[in-house]
DNA sequence: GTCTATATCTAGATAGAC
DNA sequence: GTCTATCTAGATATAGAC
């Protein structure tokens, strides 16, 4: 098999076991069986199993990238932004064994603690980015001391949804029933701040989600 | 030493190095040399690892109880309910290990599951009953679906400040700053659905835990 | 109750043939 | 590039003397 394909399937193996038995519980031997190769040829590949868990964090970046895009072409429209939300979610829980451990890789990858910092602080950024500009085209109304705790909120809701989901919900169904809500969730917290028009739109949406 | 303070001695020792290096980082054998015993008396007190972990979550759960109490008798004034909330976080702080990994030992150790789901069940429950409380002396305006939403996210909140500060903040100095953000983020998401006096009275006290 | 010594197991990772 | 075989380290847990 080339170089580039045995590659890719160690990393799409091991996406899918630590998703599904998260990462500290997945061997490399693990791996390298379920992907019908040998662990020696596994650590031909990849120096150690860390390098697995950093390139598939590399990956889930560059999905993330454009979702969190705040130029000025960025639309402001209510459903367009919830999709963008919707969209972060799945891509969120298809790297779910990221944020099963985060602490852990956070403390025991060096690489990705700065990778997850900056993360976290682009998610901030589109977070408070997105709220200034619908409050300049007249949609919400909230002072700045406020929007900054109301993203921080947002932010750790994000981060925290897909543990938090399975240890109220179970491993097994934890996708669509959590997503609807975290959904909810999070469009409920802007709410109060949303003018009439904007307030009706994202309730409905709100409500859509929950069932 | 008498077979009472022995056992002590290792779940205070164990409590310490497991909040400081994140429990699964922490060896049995590490505790007892901390401990100044051998790892094979360890081992005469406790059947195994996961039984000192059991057993300081069940201290825990002994330390949370009475701040969750929701009877008659317990009061309805902002302050007072913010000095519980603020000794909650205390309470969570001094057993910050449970809460870093807490997806894990959930999968981990069936009996923690059972005593997790029983924690964020009564949780759920003294917020949402507190939170009823106030609607019935007026102090709060907000309908049942909304309340629903708004108990969960202030649940997540709870439950995954620790990791999350931790990760922004680092492990060193997460203590004192984090609490403070969040009871401001906790508070804020009370604030609008408060009529006018107590909203002034938990912006008050947002801005001083900010500070 | 406590110790020393060690069994047992499993993980990540490497060596060297093909 | 891939394999088989194996090393090494470190973890939980036990055995048996004191």
């Amino acid at each position: 098999m080339a170089r580039r394909d045995t590659r890719e399937l160690i990393l799409a193996t091991s996406l899918v076991l630590f998703n599904e038995l998260g990462e500290p519980n997945v061997t490399t031997n693990q791996v390298a069986l379920e992907a019908d190769i040998s662990p020696g040829n596994l650590y031909y590949h990849f120096r150690s199993k860390d390098d697995i868990v950093l390139d598939l964090f590399k990956r889930f970046l560059l999905q993330m990238q454009p979702l969190l895009e705040t130029g000025a072409g960025t639309s402001t429209d209510m459903a367009e932004l919830c999709l963008r939300l919707h969209l972060i979610l799945e891509t969120m829980a298809r790297h779910r064994f990221l944020y099963r451990n985060l602490a852990d890789l956070h403390a025991r990858i060096p690489k990705l603690r700065h990778a997850i910092h900056g993360l976290l602080g682009r998610q901030r950024q589109a977070l408070n980015e997105v709220a200034r500009r619908l409050r300049e085209t007249g949609a919400m109304d909230i002072d700045d001391a406020r929007l900054e705790i109301l993203t921080g909120n947002v932010l750790s809701l994000l981060t925290y949804w897909i543990p938090f989901a399975e240890i109220t919900e179970g491993p097994g169904h934890g996708g669509d029933v959590a997503m609807g809500q975290v959904m909810a969730g999070v469009l409920h917290q802007y709410l109060p701040y949303l003018q009439p028009a904007e307030a009706r739109q994202v309730q409905a949406l709100a409500r859509e989600y929950l069932a």
